[in-house]
DNA sequence: GAATCCGCTGGGCAATCTGTTTAGCGGTAC
DNA sequence: GTACCGCTAAACAGATTGCCCAGCGGATTC
């Protein structure tokens, strides 16, 4: 699954200004409406554009920590310490990752004390063997697509060149 | 900066149907449309919500390899490897963290043979000392946010109890 | 106690956008 | 040469948006 270059210009102005209609975004790009209107579609049930949810800010929601853990498993314990996590509201996301047993959470809480009890609770599952976390200070690359997906569709972007492809209207 | 009960479901419906327009919220929420609106605006410029940016699938565009690299930075160096980490498409995000000089950055590749090629170019700066890097297998906790917005807005969440607040109209 | 402020309701308005269909065009593939 | 595919351009009714207003109830303030 390729982008091609409008495709990328569809998904950066939409990153850009999300409350742009698709009437608009035609105008901008210099396409008629239904092509913006197929190429969205396409987007859409191929899974390159999983949605527009709202993007809501942790911190302003009174949670202004973050932090990683990374936890070790005891063995067979994987599915079990995920179903838990799960109900876990300060646990924004879990992955595992390489290594035996490992797994990576982004968590959240609202002070550093909170997090002590956010972190108790975490690895007080039973299948947890060790746990080990680092709190965020600053993000100075905040989670972004945008130059990904230039790259991805051969535009050429701010930093780094992209690759040369032909163009076909 | 506290959400409560109807903020909290404006943002949970508008996380699970997004496409959803003012008039159809009201409608769904038993409120008037003006106040779906008044509600979303204050949300909107108090920073609860960011956008509502197309969140894209790294792996539909090609880059299915996820990577965590924890990076040691030397002394003095952190802006300048922000700075550089910035430029490269394939770093979706970058965080300080606790610890002497520590950045953990989040890396896709279109394959392991290509994440060699990104890691390369991301610790072949001058400013990192020595890096880590954790493959990412699964996903079992893709980003979320609703629990939490759940816990903050005080409502009955399906996994784990919310706090009881008082109710104010 | 009385005035004031604030958020919500319910209505109305013009302007805009959406969803959908149609026909035509050009390039590509078979 | 013919069929297919994506894009353009136009049209249509229906729905939605942005914006206005007046009224109401609760809470706060004087």
């Amino acid at each position: 699954m390729a982008i091609d270059h409008l495709d990328g210009r569809i998904i950066v102005l939409l990153a850009r200004e999300p409350r742009i209609g698709v009437l608009e975004m035609s105008r901008r790009l210099g396409v008629a409406r239904g092509t913006v209107q197929a190429r969205l579609d396409r987007l859409q049930s191929s899974g390159v554009i999983r949605g527009f949810g709202p993007q809501v800010d942790p911190a302003a929601l009174g949670y202004p920590v973050t932090a990683f853990a990374t936890l070790q498993i005891r063995q067979g314990q994987g599915a079990d310490v995920r179903a838990y996590l799960t109900t876990v509201p300060e646990v924004l996301e879990l992955l595992t990752t390489t290594g035996s047993g490992d797994m990576l959470c982004r968590l959240v809480a609202r002070s550093n004390a909170d997090l002590q009890r956010v972190i108790d609770r975490v690895v007080g599952f039973d299948g947890i063997v060790r746990a080990s976390t680092a709190i965020v200070m600053e993000n100075p690359v905040p989670l972004r697509i945008i130059p990904l997906v230039e790259q991805a569709a051969g535009e050429p972007a701010e930093h780094g060149p992209g690759r040369d492809t032909t163009d076909r209207g």
